[in-house]
DNA sequence: GAGATGTCGAACATCATGTTCGGAAATTCC
DNA sequence: GGAATTTCCGAACATGATGTTCGACATCTC
């Protein structure tokens, strides 16, 4: 009852043609041809398994989740610091998120992180008195995405310890306001 | 040397037709042609002004970032809570702005609100030691849009006043993680 | 090996985009 | 108020992407 290898072997081409085309140019910019042309795939065949460019970026993303929560449920259960686990792996495939956040795509990807970060994030917050509890958790994810996006963009050479640090810090008493 | 009345008529139906069309469904199910039929304009004078769909949203939103800035301007120069101000002129335009982030659109409408909140708070924040300046302007803003975006999706009715204490909470101490 | 399933590729209909241009209408400036 | 300028219209057109269809062929599973 494996899954057919022919079926196996079209979606992971189409898998890393896009990403592969994702890291050399716009996502808008991408036609459907352009990735049959990469992933040496028929027309008819991409329309086999997928019904739109969107959808097959959104099911690379289902795939890089994955990894991602791999990632974190390998985790030593008791261990503290699932945030630093999350930062180690993005810093690994920094150039994909990286590529895809700053691309229109950015949105989905948002999304997808945000999926995964939010349902580590729930479990593991003590939000205090009139703090709305999904306001808290919104918070947290909020100021993981930014201390990445900061990380990836500027400061890749930081090491993943030191980005955790300021993320703890800033979720412990950000910037003051005047 | 005043523009001509047509060119601000023209571009005015324009944006209009495509603020009404947003709230109505998705910004990539509509098509040049929905705004041309809605603002009753012919499609190469669309062309005259505009690149592009793409071209027309950003220069809308350009419109409701100097609405938005105006609204900040206005505040008396000495007074705190700079935030408040904000928050008060999001929730009258909250239609409009549930509706453009919800949308594909959110990129470039977050994009066009993180820099006037940017503008705003950059000057006023007081970062901490070991805390970098732009890393600490970036968590203010996005600390911003969630409180926003948790405001106007799902707790409509609060004042934003009280918003507007969430957001100095969040701030200044958030929720501890385990 | 046989039957089932997946792939190919070309052809096709459809639709959105962006451009062109001559005539009509509105506006500005004097 | 009138002439000159600017803008708008609208229809037609070229282009390019999308998504579908279908029969022949290849590959996989059992």
């Amino acid at each position: 009852m494996a899954v057919d290898r022919r079926v196996l072997r079209t979606r992971v081409a189409l898998y890393d043609a896009l990403v592969a085309l994702i890291l050399e140019r716009p996502y808008a910019a991408i036609t459907v041809a352009d990735i049959l042309e990469r992933a040496d795939i028929g027309r008819s065949t991409f329309y086999a398994h997928f019904t739109s460019k969107d959808d097959l970026l959104a099911r690379s993303l289902d795939r890089l989740a994955d990894i991602l929560r791999r990632a974190a449920d390998a985790m030593p259960p008791g261990a503290d610091g699932w945030s630093l686990v999350l930062f180690t792996h993005v810093g690994e495939y920094g150039d994909v998120y990286l590529a895809l956040s700053n691309v229109a795509a950015g949105d989905i990807l948002r999304a997808a992180v945000r999926g995964v970060v939010a349902d580590f994030a729930r479990g593991r917050i003590k939000p205090r008195q009139g703090l709305p509890a999904d306001l808290a958790v919104q918070h947290v994810v909020a100021t993981f995405m930014t201390v990445t996006t900061w990380w990836l963009e500027r400061h890749r050479n930081l090491p993943p310890a030191e980005t955790d640090r300021l993320f703890h810090e800033l979720l412990a008493a950000g910037p003051a306001l005047s």
